[in-house]
DNA sequence: TGGATTTGATTCCGAACGGTCTCTTTTAAG
DNA sequence: CTTAAAAGAGACCGTTCGGAATCAAATCCA
């Protein structure tokens, strides 16, 4: 790996925690020559444009998350311990998120109107695939016996992930991460309400 | 009402759907002159800052919300039903909402980090009457014999709210109200694991 | 109606913004 | 080691930003 190259990932992997806390427009490339030692020109020699960096700086932020998810289901085998890692990453969101500022696809949902499509988009497309991914545990829960077959995965799926995003935000309002931690406990209860008795 | 606190009302009013779909950093003064007719000097006259209207802005626009909560529980005499009613609020949070932007606090908690401590404190505060809230609807509703007496009500208050702002994102985000809908369907189910048989 | 006060427009300010370009330094390859 | 290419610094650009100050127009009250 060439020192450019290298240099490069440098300036994602830094871009990506300040875009995650700061939001988009929150940071100017001032920040991000601070945070990162290379000023303008070395900037531009890199990427296009501020939108450029910030579009792999998610990219980065959020594989560093998918990863976190998988670590954390890995080697679990009930469906039922395979949704709540998901919890579980995020069980100390506060002090210790998977990414520092939380979730990337959270904040960016929030924050990138049509004026950023092309971030908005791939908050979008981060959901698509999560929402999938805990649809397809759902269906293995059914499968193997742990979950209803008359389950609605569609709608469960969502409100797992509504449960986990809120609490998410809601622990990072108040500075503690309890909120994602009674999320995870009510999950648990419905699953005993959605599953079946064994 | 004097001419002048007619304009101000309505710089706030109008401002207030700005920010609230723009955030803080999103929306310039030149914005606010475009959307609301006056210029400069008129804004400076009422407002002695960008940042006092986006505060006196946010309480407008949590205000109206508040307010739509209100009736939306009015006649409501159970408690599941009051509690099911914030949801009806967002039922619709695409087309309907009860405020142009979505959620003001939930907007408002995720953008405004430290550097904007007076808007994350309004949203701190908006978050802990609305928790309040709903404890007390979650107590009432032991009280009358519609949940257990063993109920974690901070836990499952929690719960509620993070399911219902976890909704309104992906509802947003996917640019149809279905997850709003998907979460106060779980929620109705929940319902039934946490209250009496009656 | 007239005068005082309020309201608002306009122009200006310095700072910050993202991006451009040229020159210098560093790296890598033969 | 030398040279070409890559990498990066720094100064500059035009535009936009939030805020300030002055002046003109509108409103309000007696």
């Amino acid at each position: 790996m060439r020192k450019g190259e290298l240099t490069k990932e440098q300036i994602i992997q830094k871009s990506a925690a300040l875009f995650n806390q700061q939001g988009y427009n929150g940071v100017s490339l001032n920040d991000i020559t601070e945070m990162t030692g290379i000023k303008r020109g070395g900037l531009y020699r890199h990427f296009a444009s501020k939108e450029e960096i910030a579009l792999l700086a998610y990219d980065y932020a959020s594989e560093v998350v998918r990863n976190k998810f998988l670590q954390a289901q890995a080697g679990k085998t009930t469906a039922k311990d395979k949704l709540l890692s998901f919890f579980e990453v995020y069980a100390d969101v506060v002090h210790n998120p998977p990414f520092t500022g939380g979730c990337p696809m959270l904040n960016t949902a929030v924050e990138c109107d049509d004026g950023h499509r092309l971030l908005r988009e791939k908050a979008q497309t981060t959901f698509r695939h999560f929402y999938s991914a805990i649809k397809e545990i759902f269906e293995q829960g059914i499968q193997n016996g742990e979950f209803r077959s008359d389950l609605n995965i569609e709608s469960t799926a969502s409100f797992l992930i509504s449960a986990l995003e809120g609490g998410i935000i809601l622990s990072k309002l108040e500075g503690n991460s309890s909120h994602v931690r009674y999320s995870m406990e009510n999950m648990v209860q419905y699953f005993e309400l959605i599953g079946l008795k064994n």
